[in-house]
DNA sequence: ACCATCGGGACGGCCCGTTAAT
DNA sequence: ATTAACGGGCCGTCCCGATGGT
């Protein structure tokens, strides 16, 4: 993000902004509203509140309510999921007997996936529950294709580490849809968690499951 | 349903439909719509239309659009996430070297919760991301007491078998997050999964985890 | 034709009644409400409710909330306008130099007057300031025959006693309009005046007026 | 009166007054339909109609049209009958033997009155039978109390002329409803009647009664 | 044979997203 | 850049027919 040297939120003075300056903060403004009440759910005149503006303004700097919807939420969400496939990174070159790197790796993936789904998860939200016929287009158009690009960087690193026969779609679908309800879930409780410490325990989860193997001792079998 | 008089199942003539029978059928319209385009984003001509009744009617059966949202979407789905914990059942009495009654209970369990997840993914959507300040109470007050129910039976099974050192609720979430992505992305995307196999892989991914143990062989590296 | 039923405001039990009792208690009901709230301001459902029966039942015995209002406040009101003619009665035969029996009638005209518009006050409000044109056409068509006729009557007596030169005309729609306010005033208020008083001194106003005579004793000037 | 500024009927023209000046267009226009319809019988319709706007304007400068009400209707009726407190003025200083100063005063007063009461006729008849509860709230705490004003002037020249003994209070109401109707009256039938005329006959009514006193000679008996 | 309920066309008040005019 | 303006549509209800139960 480019530094701003005003503080949006200031809401006393007038300032007069650059038209780029204002539509990003006409945008961000928006985000919050839309995350919070839905294309639908929202008016104009809050988000002109919002951004401490006039209504009127909005229509200088963008057509439509709808238009403003696609540049403060569909396009950052479709961009910060694409995003997300640069965390999925390349696997180690050589083989690891204890697939100890890819895990490493996982966790690493897992933390930044958490990380970005704390600002897209009510963005994803608002989209996909928005309008049915349009959050069709929207995942099958925006969505699916970064889920899998992911997917196959895991397909590539398929041959690297020792794993059981699996669906990477299914993998990826269900590592997405995981760490996006923990992330609404921490909002709408109002309870925060470690990062940290999730990541370990799903990636601890996704790699080798809670169940301790048959040969090895049982850690704390009554906790 | 409520004890009738007369039998609710027998007229074979085109019959006005009583007050409870138009109710629930007002009801799962309404669901259909409301799932399609949220509370904000549904409008009481589209409720009505669909139902194949005038817009008076609808409220002649229930005061308000949002209490009609609540008996076809928030309470429905209360209960659907309520009736989730039985799915948990309980635990086998004795023990259990390969955890293999755990493991087949979890898939049950996994392929229960997916079943319902098929109808309460869009109502969960629309309640979750309608409104910021209403989800919030609702995820409070009605989905997360549900979620620490399961969460609870999970610990009480706890000792009945060998398993490494988690966080039941991350867990449950999880698992909820999890199941529910992929019911959405079913939707969206319009491909339809064989709901027992997806059973046995989020078992297997939960129980055992992606990763073959050290000590075992490699079933198949390269696929 | 039959002979009324009871009393029209049991509401505790449904009895079952004659058509024309019925209408009677419905134009009953429906004066009480139309009183109230006006034509556009009462609903069918307060008619119905007030009556103590069904929405329907109103559009079996009425083909329309205005003819209900016709049966229930216009016509009544025009009849007891035209009843009023009856008060103003006939001059006595001889002349009379005190005009002690002018006096004597004309405060039992007012006495009369007062109590019928004790009835009728209210549907006179409604109806002169339900609608603009309407009130017109009813005014001159329904009211203002019945004004004329009691001009008539004074009229007529006019040569059997000493008065001064008056219009008639405007002193009937001032005695009219006086007693309609005073019994306004004593429903909106809630103050019970004595009518047999207020008859006296409305008399004595209209007859002698406030002034003492210059030859005449001053009562009490400082009271 | 201020000169229109738009012509409501011009179709196409966007006239673009300040918001101070729109106002009180609307509410001039507002008190002309009020007057007309009542407040039940108004749309908004009609009230942005006849104000030459569109609906939505209404509520920018009004809340609902309840207080569109108040602003156009009960505050101006109120301001107007507190003004007639005015009109009754103080009583000469001296004592008159015949009253004459008195009477001149009091034919002042009628002409005021009705000249008053050809303004606010309409408004306090849709006031007082727009709806039975309002009305009196209205009444009691917003006419009322000037007619006691206008009482407590009467008293207080109680002692400076010559009278019969009566109720200042009744008389207050009396030649308050009998202007009222007057005016009401005249309107309705659409006849005019000349003002000085009337309050000279009202004044002489109201002062001396219709009847020639005993020892007076009969002006013209038989007309 | 009465009556209550179902059913609906139309419009009520209100305001939303948007466009001129200043 | 701001205020005034508007077409249209939303939620809710009103007045009133039609249908079937008791």
């Amino acid at each position: 993000m480019t530094a701003k040297a005003s503080d949006p939120r200031g809401a006393g003075k007038r300032t007069r902004l650059t038209a780029d300056a204002r539509r990003e903060q006409i945008i961000e403004a928006a985000r919050v509203v839309f995350s919070r009440s839905g294309l639908a759910g929202t008016r104009t005149r809050d988000l002109a509140a919002e951004a401490g503006i006039n209504e009127a303004m909005l229509y200088r700097h963008f057509p439509s309510k709808e238009e403003l919807f696609e540049a403060a939420v569909a396009q950052p969400l479709e961009d910060a999921v694409a995003a997300c496939v640069e965390f999925a990174g390349v696997a180690p070159a050589q083989f690891d007997a204890t697939a100890e790197l890819q895990q490493q790796q996982t966790r690493q993936f897992i933390y930044d996936l958490c990380a970005a789904m704390e600002e897209i998860a009510p963005l994803l939200g608002v989209v996909l529950f928005g309008d049915a016929t349009e959050a069709q287009v929207y995942y099958k158009d925006r969505i699916q294709p970064s889920l899998a690009k992911i997917q196959t960087v895991i397909e590539t690193n398929y041959a690297s580490w020792p794993h059981r026969d699996f669906d990477p779609e299914l993998v990826v679908e269900s590592l997405f849809g995981l760490t996006w309800f923990l992330a609404v879930s921490e909002k709408l409780s109002g309870r925060k968690r470690n990062r940290e410490e999730v990541a370990e325990q799903v990636m601890n989860l996704l790699m080798n499951g809670l169940k301790v193997p048959a040969d090895q001792d049982i850690p704390n079998p009554d906790h």
